[in-house]
DNA sequence: GCGGTAAAGTGTAAAAAATACACTTTACCG
DNA sequence: CGGTAAAGTGTATTTTTTACACTTTACCGC
């Protein structure tokens, strides 16, 4: 191969992971304590190396995929880390992105492997080198987009009552929201669909479970929280 | 140096600068012809490699020093582009980042030394590799900015016509806006301050020239347009 | 089977924000 | 000194957002 850069040094690249889950009313992510030197211990997203022959998204999605099992997850990249001693070892630049799970699709024996743990994501420890940045940012950039694209959805059941998703805007956004108000807003956007079925576990009186329906969306596309 | 990641491949970095700048009432970037191989001739972002003893926001900062002779320019990241063949040369990641400048600031003789062109944004031509998804994406970061935080007057000089800032605003978001609204919004807005100056070059009767003051704005930092 | 309970569901009025709209003023220029 | 070209200015209407409280329902425990 031709080398047009030899002057130039490299770096090696990895992606870190911002996993935002909702469960039990809380917005959360997934963290575990570093298996590897440096930092072995340490509070840390989960990551990996670019490989040469993938794309630095191709490399989010096969890390996503390891520890997940899924794929076809909400995966936006927040952005490149790049100061020079980020990285205790070694001058790595990493990549970070952030994916949105339905926390009942993930197989909590595969977390366990691999040492996660859901946290709150007001109470996230101090974390790894530059990952409480990263998690700060990427709050940020996921909180703008579920408040401009419907996406919200992709962090609940496929299913979900009003009041589930009440509660997850709730929570994504700090502050508590008018229930008369959220539902009027909800009743204007017809890709909210209202299904047949009722949900009778989180109410004795039941609750109409409803579906986001992207077709109906992908026709007039417009959203806003 | 101890190698912690030696089984995992490196890549080059660049950064690639999208420089905005605000010229005959219409919003413009600086490109260029590609002066080297691989892609010599065609049409390109300003761009540079990220070395090994600075952060790739420094790397940034610098090839915008090189190119403009400025310093404190407003930028912010646009993302990192890591498609394995982006470079038809050799694997290389590029971290895009946009900046705003007043070209008046702006040495034109620099310009020219760096071959440069400013091009209306409306009007940018096919460009190298995958430059112009990064002009799209640093536009709509750009626009998203400048409706939420009062970095539009970086585009301006330190005095300027609420006629200017009207039209450069319409020519951020494309569209006319009413003159009585748009001024209204602003006489709200206390940091952005009258001053006793008036400007005659623009008109005949002179117009009024404002500044804004950042100390006001950072006590009370309350920015919608 | 019935009273308690806990969450679901529902409408209206007031306030605030956004929009639409046209004429007067001013200073230069020829 | 009349024409011109841009600056400057206020109000009414519409739309959007907010505030607010009671009824319904089905289960559960007694």
């Amino acid at each position: 191969m031709t080398n047009f850069y030899g002057e130039h040094s490299k770096v090696w690249l990895s992606v870190d992971c911002i996993i935002f889950g909702f469960d039990e009313g809380k917005l959360k992510i997934l963290i575990g304590r570093r298996q590897m030197d440096p930092g072995r211990g340490e509070w840390s997203l989960y990551g990996g190396f670019v490989s040469s022959d993938e794309s630095v998204d191709d490399a989010a999605v096969r890390t996503l995929y390891e520890l997940t099992g899924l794929r076809n997850l909400f995966m936006r990249q927040v952005g490149a880390f790049g100061k020079v001693d980020r990285d205790p070892g070694e001058r790595v630049v990493s990549i970070a992105y952030y994916a949105l799970i339905n926390v009942k699709d993930y197989d909590d024996e595969l977390r366990r492997q691999h040492g996660l743990e859901w946290m709150d994501i007001n109470a996230v420890p101090k974390l790894y080198s530059d990952h409480n940045e990263m998690v700060a940012k990427a709050r940020k950039m996921m909180r703008q987009k579920l408040a401009t694209e419907p996406v919200g959805f992709r962090l609940l059941p496929s299913l979900f009552t009003l009041t589930q998703l009440q509660k997850l805007y709730e929570a994504v956004n700090g502050e508590e929201l008018d229930k008369r108000n959220f539902r009027k807003r909800i009743k204007e956007m017809d890709f909210i669909e209202k299904t047949e079925l009722i949900d009778k576990i989180s109410s004795k009186r039941g609750a109409s479970l409803y579906r986001f329906n992207n077709r109906v969306y992908a026709h007039d596309p417009n959203f806003k929280m």
